[in-house]
DNA sequence: GATCTGTAGATCGTTGACAATCTGACTTCC
DNA sequence: GGAAGTCAGATTGTCAACGATCTACAGATC
């Protein structure tokens, strides 16, 4: 009866939008493209692409890019279209800024409201990561640090920090030095985690807070160390 | 020269929208109507009744209304439209923790960074609200204490802080309990202003830390209480 | 040979129309 | 009298088309 395309949508591009709105689904996976997919950066996005590609109108797509502006992924010229926008170095170190500051105050707040199941969890990922280290050359070691942070924010036990943090993160993505922590720093790294955790299971905010604080700004040295290397 | 337009859109539309894209020039509209104007908690932002409100279409509104939802102003009901939203004490008291987080950092890269101009001004400041509080019965005390903490945020040098600070800032302006920070506390909280300045004039980074996350975890005490006597 | 100008193609910006969905009130039935 | 079903009106979701703007390239001018 209805007027709909031979071929439905979700079928037939075999893609999982999901059941939210449109625009919301579209977002969620052009955002999955640029931080996954890896395009190049400065890219423009074509609508009539998009468009076709996902088998809707522009209107959608549009409206998933203002999103995306938003959130600072792309970055928008009218009557140019949208950007997947370029991370200079300086705004990298801008980021690290933040991110040491929202960090921070996780690792204080994971310090006052921590639980008996993170602290053991915690002290299990800083030893996991250690074997990782020592035994496996680093395989697996990426994951568990992502880990580690994910715990640090859960134990901080306040959604809003969660989420502008994780905003920032993926921002940081789009800097084309992201990968340039490499392992060498590991051990040095997980050094700083096992302090990082002892402080938050004896309690002590203070501590807590200049051992995560040191944390994100020895990684923000690292990168810029990194970044002079390769300029 | 340039094949300049016949009729050119500024003076077409007569409307003071500014160059920017339509769909910009809206959302910071329709930003201020909700902060400013006082479009009350849980509203529904109806689309055609701001498209007829600016004399321009459902697209562009619908644009901003997204714009929006990622600045975390208003709240997204797939096909029932979009609501002003609704900041609850947890949630407010969430975003306090955040902005400790966000204005310590500020505070303490002040400290690191500041320039003899600023450090007049800050001094300044806080010497006129004082005045403001003995001689003119607080008259003036609110923009001041703006000024104050934009003052700090400029001296961190860091835009992205910035941005993200306001963000915030503004988010909180939804809280239908912001107003609760009374005079009372304007002398206790004049006293921790000349604090955190002497900290950034010292350059001492961890008392600028310490005196900036107070300050604000202060003013976040302040508020549960105010809330707990009108609830 | 370099710079400027004009045109063509492509892309974005906006609009108005149509389809899908929801809300709220009225009717009907138990 | 209260609960469930039904229907009209309003609102959102999506689309296709038109107009405006930009980029790139070819040709003319100095």
């Amino acid at each position: 009866m209805k007027p709909v395309p031979a071929g439905d949508l979700s079928s037939a591009k075999a893609q999982p939008l999901g059941v939210r709105s449109l625009s919301m689904a579209l977002r969620a996976e052009i955002e999955k493209m640029i931080l996954h997919g890896g395009m190049p950066m400065g890219e423009r996005l074509n609508e009539n692409y998009f468009a076709e590609k996902f088998q809707v109108s522009r209107g959608p797509v549009r409206e998933a890019f203002r999103a995306l502006v938003e959130a600072g992924l792309v970055e928008f010229v009218p009557n140019r279209g949208v950007f997947v926008r370029q991370v200079s170095l300086d705004q990298a170190i801008a980021a690290y800024e933040v991110r040491a500051a929202l960090f921070s105050m996780a690792g204080r707040l994971a310090a006052r409201r921590r639980r008996k199941e993170e602290i053991i969890r915690l002290r299990g990922l800083v030893h996991d990561m250690d074997e990782a280290i020592e035994k496996r050359g680093g395989e697996g070691y990426y994951q568990l640090n992502l880990d580690l942070h994910a715990t640090v924010m859960e134990a901080a036990r306040n959604e809003r920090l969660a989420a502008t943090y994780q905003g920032l993160v993926k921002e940081l993505h789009l800097f084309r030095a992201k990968n340039l922590d490499r392992m060498d720093h590991a051990r040095v790294s997980n050094i700083e985690h096992a302090a990082m955790v002892e402080a938050i299971v004896d309690g002590d905010e203070v501590r807590a807070y200049e051992t995560h604080f040191d944390h994100v700004m020895n990684a923000r040295e690292r990168v810029i160390e990194a970044y002079e290397d390769i300029a």
